[in-house]
RNA sequence: GGCCCAUUGGUGAAGCGGUUAACACAUAGCCCUCUCAAGGCUACAUACAUGGGUUCAAAUCCCAUAUGGGUCACCA
């Protein structure tokens, strides 16, 4: 058979090759050992945590190498697309501070060089590369139908064979050129398979770099590479863009790897050079007794928003997805204080090759002592803007006390081991709200939460009178409260109490604590001390004299 | 069913032929303390899936089984 004929009959307005876009995405001019990567996503209007967890680890390689690393959308599968589901992509990312060397970054506009970065754009392109396998006999059209394909599965179970479009029941394989030419002159719907010159017999050892190597059987089916609507499949779109596009490294999830076989084929098909596979285990969830992978539709902590909404700290989140990602993280972090992320090498080796369970408690936990390092100003514009999403009342308060908040949130901040009172943004409220009196209501003041508070009225009106002064210094205004307790009868001190508790009415922690629910409606706070400070003469004798009627 | 991957305490995980089998999170208790958050100390946890080998010696090497997961589309 002619196959410059068959190919020119199946790709009459393709009239470039493959050398034209070798010389149009040259190899990249990058230092040795640049890692070029990727993310590829569908556009399903979200970011998957697994997803982001993989793209995160790409980019890190590829930046710790010099390298570069882009986005591309994958497009090919129109019953997949969201409306506007790149845009959700690009928000997500944006929200994470996740920046693309070049790629997608809007619905409309790209940056670099090796675009289109929209599979949908790329069409000319792929069937480019279908053509070259044609001229060359090894791919063919195949005008089998579901029909006929549901056909040969049957088939193939009754008489429990492999199942697949392969060896003798490959039968497109087998037609003539003009029994071809008739069927599309009869505009009949094919797609292009790849005339797979695998055997199944044979074995294949493909290299992992976290799997490491493993042995598959070659493979023998002859897959689709383009779709009836000349559209690519994953696989062949995967071999043309990843090759132009000069990637190195390959990281996706590890459901890919049982096609490694059909991938590394068409590389070496092609004689591309293969890049370095990385197949990344999936980020798991327990559901009842069974585990699985996290899952968009029924956990909401799959999706990026779940973690915005919160309020929990974009940088706290890398640093989980790293302790995850490397075993040696943690540790290394615990031996190099003054080092970041930034410093830190990944190492595939250390990588875990099987799935492990979400751990949303070690998250709020690295959180948590990611924001006690924060200084108060920072800690401020990161509320402020997380309410600006998410609670409007508070952020108005916010912008409207900006030195005053700053303030709250320095209290027990700048000490050597400061306050670990909040593991997210949408915390900082339910803590600190009695600050405001646009937020403090006394009427929701219960001193049944306080022990032996019987006499409250009596305590604070004493405490006004002879105790009260808010130019004192700690060591003063707690001294005073000794007194004060010394007067009613409590213990002033802890242990004294403990000692002999039936000699007192009290202890000091009970005159502390009706202080403290006096002006914070709550039994637990920071420094008291500190918060009267910043709440000043008249706003404390304004709540006591409420409280006291 | 075929092919492939995985399996160390509640969770993540170290371990690479000889260890009292690290560490972190979670949980509990004690200490500290004006409350709390921390911090310090301690505890907890029947932790090496099972059965066979190899070896003086196995969580570590080999084989089988079990369990979990993936994949076998004109989906990615």
């Amino acid at each position: 058979m002619d196959y410059q004929k068959l190919a020119n009959l199946m790709f009459p307005n393709i009239d470039k090759n493959i050398e034209y876009y070798e010389k149009k995405y040259p190899k990249r001019d990058l230092p040795d050992g640049a890692v070029v990567s990727r993310f590829a996503p569908s556009p399903t209007g979200f970011v998957h945590m697994g997803s982001l967890r993989t793209a995160f680890i790409a980019k890190k390689i590829s930046t710790d190498t010099k390298g570069v690393f882009y986005l591309r959308i994958d497009d090919t599968d129109e019953k997949r697309s969201v409306k506007n589901g790149i845009q959700g992509i690009i928000e997500d990312f944006k929200n994470f501070n996740f920046e693309i060397d070049e790629g997608r970054i809007s619905e409309t506009e790209e940056k670099g060089n090796y675009g289109p970065y929209l599979q949908s754009k790329r069409k000319e392109i792929y069937q480019t590369f279908a053509k070259y396998l044609v001229e060359n006999n090894l791919a063919y059209p195949c005008f089998a139908t579901e029909d006929d394909l549901v056909e040969i599965r049957k088939n193939q179970e009754a008489k429990k064979e492999r199942l697949g479009y392969y060896g003798r029941y490959a039968k497109s394989r087998n037609l003539s050129f003009s029994e071809i030419e008739k069927k599309i002159q009869n505009n009949e719907k094919f797609v292009l398979r790849l005339k797979s010159p695998g055997d199944f017999n044979k074995k294949i050892v493909c290299p992992d770099l976290v799997k490491g190597k493993i042995e598959f059987p070659e493979n023998d089916l002859d897959i689709v590479l383009l779709k009836s609507d000349g559209v690519p499949t994953y696989h062949f779109a995967h071999l043309v863009d990843d090759y132009l596009m000069r990637t190195t490294h390959i990281l996706r999830g590890d459901e890919w790897l049982s096609s490694l076989p059909i991938h590394i084929q068409l590389f070496q098909i092609f004689e591309f050079p293969i890049p370095k596979y990385c197949h990344v285990a999936p980020v798991n969830k327990k559901d009842g007794e069974s585990i699985r992978k996290l899952s968009k539709r029924k956990d909401p902590e799959a999706a990026l928003s779940f973690y915005h909404e919160k309020g929990i700290p974009v940088h706290a989140v890398y640093l989980y997805l790293m302790t995850t990602a490397n075993s040696n993280f943690e540790g290394w972090l615990a031996q190099n204080k003054n080092l970041g992320l930034e410093d830190f090498k990944f190492d595939f080796k250390k990588m875990s090759a099987s799935g492990s369970l979400f751990d949303l408690d070690k998250l709020l936990n690295i959180s948590k002592n990611y924001i006690s390092k924060l200084s108060a100003s920072e800690v401020y514009h990161n509320v402020l803007n997380w309410s600006d999403a998410y609670d409007k009342e508070f952020n108005e308060l916010l912008k409207k006390y900006p030195d005053y908040s700053i303030k709250i949130f320095n209290i027990e901040r700048k000490q050597k081991k400061p306050r670990k009172d909040f593991s997210a943004w949408s915390e900082v409220k339910d803590n600190m709200f009695y600050m405001y009196d646009e937020l403090f209501n006394y009427k929701k003041i219960d001193f049944g939460l306080v022990n032996k508070a019987e006499k409250y009225k009596d305590i604070i009106n004493l405490y006004i009178q002879n105790y009260f002064n808010i130019n004192d210094d700690k060591d003063t205004w707690f001294r005073k409260i000794k007194e004060l307790a010394i007067e009613v009868g409590y213990a002033q001190e802890m242990n004294l109490y403990k000692e002999n508790p039936e000699k007192y009415l009290g202890n000091i922690a009970d005159i502390s604590n009706i202080l403290r629910v006096s002006l914070t409606s709550k039994t637990t706070t920071p420094d008291l001390y500190e918060i009267m400070k910043l709440l000043g003469k008249e706003r404390i004798q304004e709540r006591f004299t409420k409280i006291c009627g």
